[in-house]
DNA sequence: GTCCTTGCAAAGCGTTTGCACAGAA
DNA sequence: TTCTGTGCAAACGCTTTGCAAGGAC
């Protein structure tokens, strides 16, 4: 399920922690850190929020990962991938992914900054509360 | 210095606090809540931080000021003009105002979602910590 | 009098830190 | 042995809540 050596090209050692919880984020967008504890707590009995946070943080630091701040206070996680834009509901707080929405990051440039990243977050009422 | 019909229009009674702390924002882009308290208590040595956090909540709910989440911790406040889009310094943390960035939303309308506000942050370094 | 603004103190909550135990190499 | 992964408990920092005092009306 999990090939092992992309840990290995990262510079991380696997162990049953670090593969659930890879596990857990390449099958779920965007979770935060209780998230995933709780989901993952009956398989793993004695996880601790504190090995989530340092899981979560190694990934970060051996860029297997990024963050993504939202306006909700927690922190969301996602397994680095092609670039793209996110929905924020704000009835429901649920995030959805969105088409990449492309930009010019000449301007950017010019001014002698050097563009590294971008968090795109649209706001809105998704599909479902719309209904309501 | 500052039309207290603006106020008025969003039904927002004004006070010293208020009229001081909007005149901060006014002229300071983006502050934290921190911020604000720290350069107001001189003028308004009894200010608490409860009182900033009440009015400027107080602001965001009569839609006056908007809120900026970043990759740093707090909160940031910014008055509501016309959308631009913010560049954050992964060095310094500093946080400078960009040109704006024009999306297209009309993929967003076609999945029945309804575009409301958008955050976009852009990071990377910025030209004073680029000479460093 | 009532209503509202203000602000102290405490609680809340996500996250980080200190530290120690246990297993791997 | 040393190094590393894990996890409890406490600390930390930003924010919110409870509540009471004082002012506006």
């Amino acid at each position: 399920m999990l090939d092992l050596n992309l840990f290995e090209n990262h510079g991380i050692k696997p162990s049953i922690t670090r593969i659930k919880i890879y596990e857990y984020l390449l099958n779920h967008d965007h979770p935060t850190v209780d998230e995933i504890y709780q989901e993952l707590k009956p398989e793993l009995p004695t996880l601790s929020k504190t090995t989530v946070y340092n899981v979560l943080s190694l990934f970060h630091e051996k860029a297997l990962v990024s963050t993504l701040v939202l306006n909700h206070k927690e922190q969301r996680y996602e397994i680095n991938h092609q670039p793209h834009t996110h929905f924020e509901c704000i009835r429901c707080g649920n995030v959805y992914d969105m088409p990449y929405v492309q930009i010019d990051y000449r301007s950017i440039a010019q001014d002698g900054f050097e563009y590294v990243n971008h968090d795109f977050v649209v706001k809105g009422v998704c599909a479902t509360c719309k209904q309501e």
